[in-house]
RNA sequence: GGGCGGUUAGCUCAGUUGGUUAGAGCGCCUCUCUUACACGGAGGAGGUCACAGGUUCGAGUCCUGUACCGCCCA
């Protein structure tokens, strides 16, 4: 049956069965040498540049099947070279001189694979290059991955332990090829996941931190601001995950709820009648004699061991007796002052606190306050050291068991108390972190906070939405010190040397051979390496060339234009980086901030990997079931910047529907053409019909306020208009009206055919960054002549055509299809069969000559018979008719046998009642302070409302009494 | 404790200078496999826009307060 077809179609091509005309099989065969014939114009040709065909001619199939052309699509464009902007310069879209676009993309951490944030994040912001791009943008979206430190290096860890080896057992230089190897892998994942979301990416400038320019740049950034005094070294109290085995900055640290005990526990005074402990610890005499105790509570008893005060608020009359005595710390026997500091809550617990200045804030400022020791009592991996006393060696938690099993044995536990609080965790293992004192190298972050406050109340760096501004503002202005060292191996080593020799300490971009103040070769190289967000915080400038100030790129595309992540991470790194950016730079790293917000599964929870569900929330699954298209469709118009996101697959099957209904208008209008339209400039006004002003009126107001909308970060907005477009008014109105032209006589078929492929062109340039593949396999199977360029990917934005825009058309097509939907409602009310064909009378006034023009589109699309319409400019109402009333326009539907005058004359009145009410609350509002005070336009709007709403109602009341 | 966001149809969500009768998708009801599409077409039902005040000729939209949900910061 379909040998014809693939013998026409084969011989030079060799297409197989199964890529091509397969689906002629199951077509009647009176059809069959229509679309054969059509089949030649179906095609769809890969070219390369050089000429060459790349890919095989291919039949539209029955339905869009994504996987069809996603993957040979995305080769074919990055082979063409379509993701660089050198290309865009060669092909004359883009100049070295005109305006750029860059977006630096924000790095995935090479710890694993991509979800549905890494997706969301991929779709905006291929959106935007895609749009700029064809704006004529000279436009990089440059790709990247982090080196992730902490992350990186604790699943290295984890499969080393399973193997039954530590890091340390590798040593640092074998646990960092291992490392590499991982992001290897990861890597190599990480990126097919990116071609499959079918970013457009220029991936020969892909970066990484950990590259050697990248490194250099870190190495730069750090002399710089360690010789502008801006890094420094000291002890101060960080949060320890012992886990890690590491410092963490304060974002690192998440807070977690927890059902645990507040101790309460007392310390006896030293006083005349007891000195100290005549009885060792854990005899139960202990504290034997003596008379007085201070009482407070505790949610950390290990902590005990590291206590070297007690501290009361001042203005507590409770404990004003005790302050200035001596307590005698329990277990350690240290005798420990009983101190005011305002910095104590008197409501909190008895109201008197100890204080371990070694192992908390806010007694490390009671501490400094007050000159206490600071006491750690704690060993990096969270078991208790030497100055733990008898608990040395316990880990922290049996620690905490045994001294209050010991508290309880000397009477010195007075009770405990079911307690909730928060307790801080690691952020990337989970475990809780100690705060400790320990010495650090730390950026000042105080001056470039403010000049980081500054650029964006000056505009230089705008956030959306607006309100993070707030946000970003008050973390700023209340900014802590960062905390940049790690003690890690994965990572940047700190480039800071130090001199046994002569104890000089300095920082050098390259290794130093010796001390560059006394030339002692006795050096060493500071042993940890810097948190990774220092490292992506130079990442708008670093992935540029940057410290290379002449670097073309650097030239050309610093600063960024836009900044396009989770609002999750505004402190991690959008901060950082314009800090980083301001310090080193002294200008703001980008110049728009986009926030998109979080994505959540249909039930609004936020997806982990621990849901059983979770795998539904794989954007790979997710892509696989709906396709790339449907996803970043679903992902771009699903919600607003800003605002979270619950992925509901009824709106990702919504979005695969409406890629499949582009497509079957596509196949409908390829089918229907005869070799390449007429260029639409060609037209003559006067050969256009009703519809066709009109869809070319919509889609020059569409594009204006697709770019409108799109300009204004409005993406969402944009893409739901643009769908709305195609399926509502092209495919529901337009390609159906244009049937009664393609059906008929040959002669009327040239205009319709060019308004088709025109306007269905147009259209797919305003869909591409929304669903960029089903758009150019469309756009590719439309005749060459209708096609500006090689490639959508590359084809020019359409710009609003003025003298495209007909408002008597756009009045006119609008109160045609009233009257047609009112028809239809009718038609149902009176069940009259789907197909059934019947008579009409319009009386159409002044408007009888458009209507008479159009009596084929209205006989069509209302399922009239065409023998029986008539379109009369005035008429006697008709007897035993239904009637529809649009505006001043009359219908008659004479259903013989079928109308029941009561249902009809009940269905008018119900009709006129509402009319009624609405003319009562139009002409109160015009009559009223509306019509004085409102602005003319509104009010000149209203006044034409409601003549409208008055002629209607007229018409409504004459048939009611041509009924009674 | 401070701040921010949300609360709109059964469900998931739009609604950006305040201005027709508040929209979409899915679901639901009726009809329909008509030569692009059943991943479709036609028609329909369904909302006091959380609540209470206020500003205004006019409020889902602006202001104040309340309730509930969520997030961020401390």
């Amino acid at each position: 049956m379909n040998q014809g077809g693939t013998a026409e179609l084969n011989p030079s091509l060799g297409i197989s069965q199964e890529h091509g005309l397969s689906f002629f099989g199951v077509r009647a065969s009176p059809y069959l040498g229509k679309l054969v014939a059509n089949a030649a114009k179906c095609e769809t040709r890969w070219v390369r540049q050089d000429g060459n065909e790349v890919l095989i001619m291919k039949e539209l199939s029955k339905t869009y099947n994504p996987e069809e052309h996603e993957e040979q699509l995305y080769t074919w464009w990055e082979q063409q070279g379509y993701f660089k902007p050198e290309t865009l310069v060669a092909l004359g879209l883009a100049s070295r001189e005109g305006t750029r676009f860059c977006i630096t993309m924000p790095p995935p951490n090479v710890t694993g694979i991509l979800h549905l944030g890494h997706a969301i994040t991929a779709a905006v912001e291929d959106l935007a290059t895609r749009y700029y791009r064809m704006q004529g943008y000279e436009t990089l979206y440059l790709p990247g991955s982090d080196h992730a430190g902490i992350a990186t290096q604790n699943v290295v860890e984890r499969e080393l332990a399973e193997e039954g080896l530590t890091r340390h057992d590798l040593g640092r230089e074998a646990f960092i090829e291992r490392a590499w190897a991982w992001k290897e892998v990861t890597h190599a994942r990480i990126t097919a996941q990116h071609r499959k979301l079918g970013i457009s990416c220029d991936w020969d400038r892909e970066r990484f931190t950990l590259d050697e320019q990248l490194s250099h740049a870190v190495r730069v950034a750090f002399v710089t601001l360690f010789n502008e005094g801006l890094i420094y070294r000291g002890p101060y109290m960080v949060n320890w995950c012992p886990r890690c085995e590491s410092a963490i900055s304060d974002l690192e640290v998440e807070p977690h709820e927890h059902d645990s005990h507040l101790w309460h526990i007392r310390y006896p005074i030293v006083n005349e009648d007891w000195g100290g402990p005549q009885a060792p610890w854990g005899s139960g005499e202990w504290s034997a004699g003596a008379t007085a105790y201070i009482r407070m509570a505790t949610t950390r008893p290990e902590t005990i061991l590291g206590d070297t005060a007690v501290a009361v608020n001042p203005e507590d009359g409770r404990w004003a007796d005790f302050v200035g005595k001596t307590a005698m710390l329990p277990a350690m026997e240290r005798a420990i002052p009983i101190l005011a500091d305002a910095a104590v809550r008197p409501e909190f617990g008895t109201g008197a606190v100890k204080v371990t200045p070694g192992h908390d804030p806010t007694d490390y400022e009671i501490g400094m306050r007050h000159n206490l020791d600071q006491v750690n009592v704690l060993t990096e991996r969270g078991m208790m050291n030497a100055e733990a006393g008898p608990y040395e060696g316990l880990d922290r938690f049996e620690a905490r068991a045994a001294i209050v099993a010991d508290f309880e044995k000397e009477g010195l536990l007075v009770k405990v108390e079911d307690y909730h609080h928060t307790v801080g965790h690691c952020q990337r293992c989970d475990t809780v972190v100690e705060p400790l004192i320990s010495t650090q190298w730390f950026v000042r972050t105080k001056p470039l906070a403010e000049k980081a406050i500054k650029v964006v109340e000056t505009g230089e760096m705008r956030i959306i939405p607006e309100r993070f501004e707030k946000v970003y503002f008050h973390w700023m202005e209340n900014i802590r010190d960062w905390c940049i060292s790690r003690q890690l191996w994965w990572g940047h080593r700190i480039p800071v040397w130090y001199c046994d020799a002569c104890d000089h300490v300095w920082s050098a971009i390259e290794d130093p051979e010796a001390c560059d103040k006394c030339g002692s070769h006795e050096i060493r190289q500071d042993e940890d390496v810097l948190d990774t967000w220092f490292s992506s915080g130079l990442w708008p400038f670093s992935t540029l060339g940057w410290p290379d100030t002449e670097a073309p790129d650097f030239q050309r595309y610093f600063p960024n234009d836009l900044r396009e992540t989770g609002y999750d991470i505004l402190f991690f790194w959008v901060a950082r980086e314009t800090m980083l950016s301001l310090a080193l730079l002294g200008k703001a790293p980008y110049a728009t901030v986009y926030l998109h917000g979080l994505i959540r599964n249909d039930r609004g929870e936020k997806v982990s990997k621990s849901m059983p569900d979770a795998w539904k929330y794989d954007p790979l699954y997710i892509i696989a079931e709906y396709g790339t298209d449907a996803l970043r469709y679903t992902l771009t118009t699903s919600s607003s910047p800003g605002n979270d996101m619950n992925l509901d697959s009824r709106r990702l099957e919504g979005a695969r529907n409406f890629g499949n209904k582009i497509w079957q208008a596509t196949r409908f209008i390829l089918m229907n053409l005869d070799g390449p339209p007429a260029p639409v400039g060609e037209l003559a006004r006067e050969q256009l019909t009703l519809p066709d002003r009109w869809i070319l009126s919509r889609i020059a107001q569409l594009t204006a306020e697709a770019t409108r909308l799109i300009d204004g970060y409005q993406y969402g907005e944009a893409g739901r208009q643009i769908r709305d477009f195609l399926w509502d008014e092209f495919c529901d109105w337009y390609i159906e009206a244009t049937k009664v032209r393609l059906y008929g006589d040959e002669a009327d078929r040239a205009v319709p055919r060019t308004v088709l492929v025109t306007v269905l062109e147009q259209a797919m340039r305003l869909l591409h960054p929304f669903m960029p593949y089903v758009t150019e396999v469309i756009w590719q199977a439309l005749p060459e002549s209708a096609k500006p360029g090689e490639a959508l990917i590359v084809a020019p934005w359409p710009v609003a055509n003025p003298a495209w825009v007909d408002g008597a058309a756009e009045a006119h097509m609008a109160t045609l299809m009233a009257l047609i939907r009112e028809i239809r409602m009718v038609r149902s009310e009176y069940n009259v069969e789907a197909g059934r064909r019947i008579a009409a009378t319009l009386v159409a006034g002044n408007l009888t000559p458009v209507y008479e023009a159009n009596r084929g589109i209205l006989s069509f699309l209302a399922r009239l018979d065409d023998e029986e319409l008539s379109v009369v400019s005035d008429s006697e109402p008709l007897a035993q008719s239904a009637s529809v009333v649009v505006g001043d326009l009359v219908a008659y539907l004479p259903l013989t046998g079928m109308v029941d005058l009561d249902a009809e004359r009940a269905r008018l009145a119900k009709e006129l009642e509402a009319l009624t009410r609405r003319i009562v609350d139009s002409e109160g509002r015009l009559s009223g302070p509306f019509g004085e005070r409102a602005p003319a336009h509104i009010v000149d709007r209203e006044r034409e409302k409601l003549v409208d709403m008055k002629a209607e109602a007229e018409q409504v009341r004459e048939q009611i009494t041509r009924l009674s």
